[in-house]
Parts: structure tokens; C-alpha cells; sequence
DNA sequence: GCACTTCATGTTTTT
DNA sequence: CATGAAGTGC
């Protein structure tokens, strides 16, 4: 493991040398190439700073160097640093950075994580300040649903008018302003028929017996503590001597006091943020924290970093005309010094699945170099959509032409039913106790415990008081469950025990020696049984009878879900143990698991915010879509801002070729809706895109009615979205919808990327692919395959992404 | 208790 | 359309 991982590690490292001479002995090599501005904003070491840096202005840069000068200087000791970003990725992305930069000249890493991941570290030690046990599980959405739907049912409230969904986001809502059940102020509290807070209050009550914690939890206990702490506050301040944070535009109200908390004593804070990037504001984000920032920390210094690095003029002029709509901007101006290159193009499509053609074509092109420009590699070029089910046309048209893709941030790994399965029960392995656990995996597989029987056992647990386990194990003993039910749990709740002593004996868990804030920890590794716990899994999921659930299973996915649970258990190797392993899986919710070979990215907009691509495809720019329409619906012109940022934050990601599309008619619920082209088309100024003809579109484009009134004034002219429609292709595009009816059969053509052999296969035989299931072959063309798939229908299909499948239960674990 | 049906419901975005 | 929840028959 990456040593910078270590919390505990470097904690261990606290008494190094405050200065450390080897590298302060050479002129900082990290200072080179440094802009005034990002100069300044490396050596503004003390006091409060505000870096506002704009898209691609090396906002990274500036803040690892600022690490590094923060330690060569010796203000600072690596752990007395701490470095709050964001997403995980980020977080990454900073620390590769840092010990890139730092290299082993120094001993020790700061603080650097997302806050949750450092909040969870300071809860670990104070956990019993707010009434939990160090130890305790860290919930996600799955366990909080059905957690909220026992509660709604024990009040009697109607779980059809009133969801758990909606309750928690109330709750999420609530915690994401750092607001306790008593602090919901009443012109709030109506919400879920005015019994929202009673509910919470029980839900709280709920966690802290389960001794566990929701995300939301996890930055509110730390609030929480510090506030009704003082002293302990005091010794986190002088601890964390030097702060930054990045995204700060994206901060709640929670974060933001969790900030003010700690930077309260030296003030010694470094916010670095983007007002025209905030697109968290769903999620309880404050724009305005980082536009009262100066207000709060008095004497700040603000830098603004506004030389791009990134993208070519045009794309940066589309984006600035396109956010100069946003009003109430701190405002910057960016500018760069790159060569010309391509004006951002527009295209529109008659529906999704062509404009997932064309640029899966497209994609193909740029590969071998077209237009005279420079070949791409797929590793290059990103389709960023505003939400994730645009994604499967995608998916769908990429595996039927063979065109390698990686889908990020997309249905998650850890989020799929069997990998939360396979968790739950190395959850109860690790404690028994873990009711939310126990109630997932009582029945899966079936053991013939229903409703009724489990019921027995909650009765049980709540009569006397205990945990699930072992309400389950005394009302076995009182004969309470014959028949085949009470067999099976039975073996349940003995191999339970079993595993947990095993995990028990492989290494101690986690001993906190909670009076040592500072000093050394002791770094609990299970070492001696360095693989064991892998072996133990793999027994737990063999015992549990799971792996043969799956392997019994007939349909499609099921050889897929045993392949994923495979691959979680692989992923255990490299931890120490099962609960480390827990750990970083409650917060780390993505894996990324690199295959070789390039690939074309696909992913939301959110997901690609801080990426950067030469060729970036943004799809689906329609009204309703990219300004989506439940955010105008619910937040009216803030929405919108927020869609437009949204907008930019896309444009932003691109360094040399940015591709706008959008489509004439899209399924939305599975029924065929026609879109108007998004109304941020309009705010693109003219001079800056070009509009491209749609294939099968002879004769004058779009571009053709796009007005070119010489554009001497200050003012752009803008390809109007009524001049689209008056153009000709827009009207083919009418007129082929009446004529045609809602699907065509694909005539794209396309490369043949891969010349190796490709194994035969005859019509008839029955094969299996990873992403239609299983399937006979009808028909053979080239090295494409017609097969009738089981469940997905008939497909077109390259021959190289299908196995010949012989049955579905044959396939090894 | 379980497997099978129908029916409604909804699609942002994430730690 | 696709998933999940409620209802039905064994």
C-alpha cells in the first residue's frame, strides 16, 4: 500500500526534524515554471488565502508547491498539514502528486483526504464523545433505506406517500447543515408530514445502538465534538498548524464550520475554489462560503490564477461567452497563450442512438488522424453526459461495434447487489453484532426464513435487548424454530461464530489508545496471517452457501456476479485484513480497476470535474436535459446557473477538439420524445463554433443559416437556435421524422479494428456476452454475429466480445 | 414460504 | 423500460 495511505504512519513520524536541510540546501526545484500568480499563492504561507483558480490554471500545481515550500521552509511538519479535497480522486490525484514532488527526500505525509475520510479518522478516536464505540460500521445508502422504512412503518406512517428516498434526502439535507434533530429550526420541520424531525431523532437514537453512522454522521459528530469540546478543538488546532482545501466551492455548511473550527486559532487557511465550477449546490454546497470567504477571514489575501493551461482559444472563448450568462460571479478572465486549433463543433442527430453512432464513428476517425489532425488515442477522448442513463446508448453502440470503453463512476461496483451481499456477511465476521448485516443475508440464500421467522428473531432482540445474532442463537435454544428453518440457521449463526473467531485469531482489531492524540500508534496489522484472511473469505462465501447460489443461478448475469464477487475477493489481497478492507471499501465506494489497452471514457459531468481530455464529446445538449429539467423545476434560475456551470464545467475539460451534439428525439421512459436543442447552444458566441452537417444530410447544414454579420463590436453574435431551425438540415431532420418510423436499421459502417483470428462459430451455436447474456447465433457476416439473445433481444454483434457458452451452470468460481 | 404475476413509479448529479 | 413493491396461487 502507498505509504502516503497511512494515516497512522505518519502520525508515527511526528518527531521528525522541524527542518529538513537536504532539500531546503537546493534552490526549490518546485517553484520552477511558477506564473506570478501561482508564485504568490505557493509563498502567501501564512494567514488566510483565497485562491480563486479558474478551469486548467494549475490550481494542483499551485497547491502541492505549496506543500512542499510549506516543508522545506520548515513552517511545517508533513503531519501537521492537513489537505481536504473533495472526491476521492482528487485526493489521489494530490497525493501522487505530493510524493511525486517530495519524493523520499522527506519522512512522513499530512493529512490528506476527502473530509470524510479524515473525519472518520478523528471519529475512530472520539467516538464515545457522541455515544459510539470506536469501532463502529459505517452505513451507506442500501443499510439507511431500509434502516428509515423500519422506522416509518414502527411510527405508522404510509411508506407510500411518505418514502424512505425522501426522508433521508431530508435527513441528508438536514445533517448536510450540521443541524441535530434539536437543531432543525421550526420553519423547517414541517417537511414529511411534520413528523420529519421526530423521526430523525429516532434514526439517531437507531444508529448510535447499532453503533453505527451515516455519511452525513461522520462530518456532524466532528462538528458536534469540537464544538462541546473546547480543549480537545485546541489541540487539533495547534495540531493541524497549516490548512488547505480544495474545491471549495463545493463545501456545505457542516465542512464549512468544521473548517472554521479548525483554522479558528492561526487562521493559517488556503481555500482554493471556482465559483463557475460549483456544481455541488444539490448536495447542500454554498456557493456562498467562498464568496463571503473574505468576510470571514479578515486581511485575506485573494490570488486569482487565470492563465489556462488547458484548452485552445476557441474552446476557452466558448466557455467564458457561455458562463458570462451566470449573474453573481466573482468573475475572472481567463486567457491563454495556445495556438488556435479547432473551433468547438456543434451537430445535431435525429435521435440518441445516431449520435451515439456518430461519435463512436468519430471516435474511430480521430484515432488514425482526420481533418489533418493529429491522430488521438481512445485513452484521449471522454463523451461527458449530464446524467448517467444517457450512458447506455453508449455502452449498447461500443460493444456492438467492438470500440473499447470504460465507463466511470457509472453503476457502481460496490453498489451491485452481490458484492453488498458478500460484504454483509464479512461484516458479521468481523462483528457479529452488525444487525443491518444479519438481516441482509438471513434468507440469501434461501434457508426457508421468511417473514414470519425473522420476525421471531427481532421480537427476541427487541424483548431482551441483544443483537440479532444472538437473539437468533436463544430462541433456537428455546425450541422457538423447528423445521427446515431452524436447521439452517442453526449452521448460520454456528458458522457466524466460527468466522468470527477466526477473524479474531488472524490479528487483533484496531486497539486505540484513545488518551494518545498525538503520540505514536501502535499500527495494528494482522501480519502474521498475511493471506490468510483471503482464504477466509473465500471459505465464508463457500460455507454461506453463496457461491453456489450463484453458480445454481440460470439466468443471464449470473455467471457475471460470480465473476464480480470473484474479483472482490481478489481485491482483499491487498489489505491486511478483512476490516482495514471494510474501511476503505465504506468510503471508497469506486474501484478502479485498470485494463490494459485504450479506451474511450464515458462518465457524467460531475464525475469529470478536474479531468482533462485532448477530445471531449458532450452529447444530449437539449432543454430538459443538459439544463436539466427537475433542477430548473426545483430551484428555477439557481438550477439553471447551476446547469449552465454544469455546461462549462464540460466545454472546460477540453484541450484541443470539443464536440457539442444534441438530438431531434430521445426515449425518455421507454417512450419516444422530441427535444429542442439546449438554450446554452444560443450563448455559444457564433465565432467560436463551428456547426457541422449531420452524416446523411446532404446540401447546406446548419452552419449555413447561422447569420456571419462581421463582428467587429464587442458584442458576439450567437448561433441562434431559431437559425437552426430554420436551416435545412433541421428541417430534413422534421421532415424524416414523419416519414420514418422510430427505428432504422444501423448502415454505419465501420473499422475493423482487430485482425486477429476470431474463433468460428456456426449459426446456432449458443454463446454467452458480457453484457447481453446468453444468446444463439442466427446469423454470420464477416466478423459480426446476428444472435437472438435470451433476454436482450436480436443483436448485431462482433464476434471477438462472445464466448461459445456450453451451459450457464458449468462456468468455474 | 416462495415463485410467479401485475402494477406503479420514476431518471440528475455523490461522500 | 426497468426496477421494485404488492398481490396470487401453489
Amino acid at each position: 500500500m502507498c505509504p502516503i495511505d497511512d494515516f497512522d504512519a505518519f502520525e508515527a513520524a511526528a518527531q521528525v526534524p522541524l527542518s529538513v536541510r537536504a532539500m531546503a540546501a537546493r534552490p526549490a526545484p518546485y517553484l520552477d515554471g511558477l506564473n506570478p500568480a501561482q508564485r504568490q499563492a505557493v509563498e502567501t504561507l501564512d494567514g488566510p488565502v483565497l485562491m480563486l483558480a479558474g478551469a486548467g490554471t494549475g490550481k494542483t500545481r499551485a497547491l502541492t508547491a505549496r506543500i512542499a515550500h510549506l516543508l522545506v521552509t520548515g513552517k511545517a511538519r508533513p503531519n501537521e498539514i492537513l489537505a481536504v479535497t473533495f472526491t476521492n480522486k482528487a485526493a489521489r490525484e494530490m497525493k501522487v502528486r505530493v510524493g511525486r514532488l517530495m519524493g523520499e527526500t522527506v519522512e512522513g505525509v499530512p493529512w490528506l483526504g476527502t473530509f470524510h475520510a479524515i473525519c472518520v479518522k478523528l471519529l475512530r478516536r472520539h467516538a464515545e464523545l457522541v455515544g459510539l464505540k470506536s469501532n463502529f460500521t459505517i452505513l451507506d445508502t442500501d443499510d439507511q433505506i431500509r434502516l428509515l422504512k423500519q422506522l416509518i412503518a414502527a411510527a405508522n406512517i404510509d411508506e407510500k406517500r411518505w418514502p424512505a428516498r425522501q426522508l433521508a434526502g431530508l435527513l441528508d439535507h438536514w445533517k448536510n447543515r450540521a443541524w441535530t434533530p434539536e437543531a432543525v429550526p421550526a420553519s423547517e420541520a414541517s417537511g414529511f408530514d411534520g413528523r420529519g424531525v421526530k423521526l430523525y431523532a429516532a434514526y439517531q437514537e437507531r444508529l448510535k445502538t447499532l453503533n453505527a453512522a451515516d455519511f452525513g454522521d461522520l462530518l456532524l459528530h466532528v462538528v458536534t465534538i469540537f464544538q462541546a469540546h473546547p480543549d480537545l478543538l485546541d489541540q487539533y488546532r495547534r495540531w493541524f498548524r497549516y490548512i488547505l482545501v480544495d474545491e471549495y466551492q463545493d463545501t456545505n455548511v457542516a465542512q464549512y464550520l468544521w473548517l472554521r473550527l479548525l483554522a479558528g486559532g492561526h487562521k493559517n487557511i488556503c481555500c482554493v475554489g471556482d465559483d463557475d465550477q460549483s456544481i455541488y449546490g444539490w448536495r447542500g454546497a454554498e456557493v456562498g462560503n467562498i464568496l463571503r470567504f473574505e468576510k470571514d477571514f479578515p486581511g485575506a489575501v485573494v490570488i486569482r490564477l487565470e492563465q489556462n493551461y488547458r484548452s485552445t482559444p476557441h474552446i476557452l472563448a466558448a466557455a467564458s461567452g457561455l458562463i458570462a450568462a451566470n449573474k453573481g460571479r466573482l468573475g475572472k478572465t481567463l486567457w491563454t497563450e495556445a495556438e488556435e486549433g479547432e473551433k468547438v463543433r456543434l451537430i445535431g442527430h435525429w435521435d440518441g442512438e445516431e449520435e451515439a453512432r456518430w461519435i463512436g464513428e468519430e471516435a474511430e476517425a480521430l484515432q488514425g488522424g482526420s481533418r489533418g489532425m493529429r491522430p488521438f488515442s481512445l485513452d484521449d477522448m471522454a463523451i461527458l453526459v449530464r446524467a448517467s442513463h444517457q450512458m447506455r446508448a453508449f455502452e449498447d453502440r461500443f460493444l456492438t461495434i467492438g470500440l473499447p470503453y470504460r465507463v466511470i463512476g457509472g453503476p457502481r461496483f460496490y453498489e451491485r447487489m452481490e458484492i453488498r451481499d458478500a460484504m454483509a456477511y464479512f461484516r458479521l465476521a468481523v462483528s457479529p453484532a452488525d444487525d443491518l448485516a444479519f438481516e441482509r443475508i438471513v434468507n440469501t440464500p434461501k434457508r426457508g426464513l421468511g417473514d414470519k421467522a425473522q420476525q421471531k428473531i427481532q421480537s427476541v432482540a427487541r424483548a431482551e435487548g441483544v443483537p440479532l445474532v444472538e437473539a437468533a442463537r436463544r430462541l433456537l435454544e428455546a425450541g422457538g424454530l423447528g423445521g427446515k428453518g431452524g436447521a439452517e440457521l442453526r449452521k448460520l449463526i454456528e458458522a457466524i461464530g466460527r468466522w468470527h473467531g477466526e477473524v479474531r485469531a488472524a490479528g487483533p482489531s484496531v486497539v486505540l489508545d484513545e488518551a494518545a492524540l498525538i503520540d505514536d500508534e501502535t499500527v495494528p496489522l494482522g501480519r502474521g496471517a498475511a493471506s490468510s484472511h483471503v482464504e477466509l473469505a473465500e471459505r465464508i462465501l463457500d460455507e454461506s452457501g453463496y457461491t453456489a447460489m450463484w453458480q445454481a443461478d440460470k439466468t443471464p448475469e449470473g455467471p457475471g456476479r460470480l465473476e464480480n464477487v470473484k474479483e472482490l475477493v481478489k481485491a482483499l489481497e491487498e489489505f491486511d485484513n478483512l476490516q482495514g478492507f471494510l474501511e476503505h471499501v465504506a468510503l471508497i465506494m469506486d474501484k478502479d480497476s485498470e485494463m490494459a489497452g485504450a479506451k474511450i471514457s464515458v462518465m457524467t459531468l460531475h464525475a469529470a470535474k478536474g479531468l482533462e481530455f485532448p477530445v471531449v464529446f458532450l452529447p444530449g445538449w437539449e432543454d430538459g436535459l443538459l439544463p436539466s429539467q427537475r433542477a430548473m423545476d426545483e430551484t428555477g434560475l439557481k438550477g439553471l446557473e447551476e446547469e449552465r456551470r454544469l455546461a462549462y464545467v464540460g466545454l472546460t475539460r477540453a484541450e484541443e477538439l470539443c464536440t457539442i451534439s444534441f438530438a431531434a428525439n430521445r426515449r425518455v421512459f421507454g417512450r419516444w420524445q422530441s427535444q429542442l436543442p439546449s438554450r446554452f447552444i444560443d450563448e455559444l458566441p457564433a465565432s467560436h463554433v463551428d456547426v457541422l452537417t449531420p452524416p446523411g444530410l446532404c446540401g447546406g447544414g446548419y452552419g449555413a443559416a447561422a447569420p456571419s454579420h462581421g463582428g467587429g463590436s464587442g458584442i458576439e453574435e450567437r448561433a441562434s437556435r431559431a437559425d437552426v431551425y430554420k436551416s435545412p438540415g433541421w428541417q430534413r431532420l422534421q421532415a424524416r421524422s414523419a416519414a420514418r418510423p422510430v427505428s432504422q436499421p444501423s448502415q454505419a459502417r465501420h473499422m475493423v479494428i482487430d485482425a486477429e483470428a476470431v474463433p468460428a462459430f456456426e449459426t446456432g451455436t449458443r454463446v454467452f456476452h458480457q453484457k447481453f447474456g446468453y444468446g444463439v447465433v442466427t446469423g454470420i457476416e464477416g466478423d459480426k454475429l446476428d444472435i437472438d439473445f435470451e433476454k436482450a433481444g436480436s443483436k448485431k454483434v462482433v464476434a471477438r466480445f462472445v464466448v461459445a457458452a456450453a451451459s450457464a451452470d458449468d462456468i468455474p468460481f
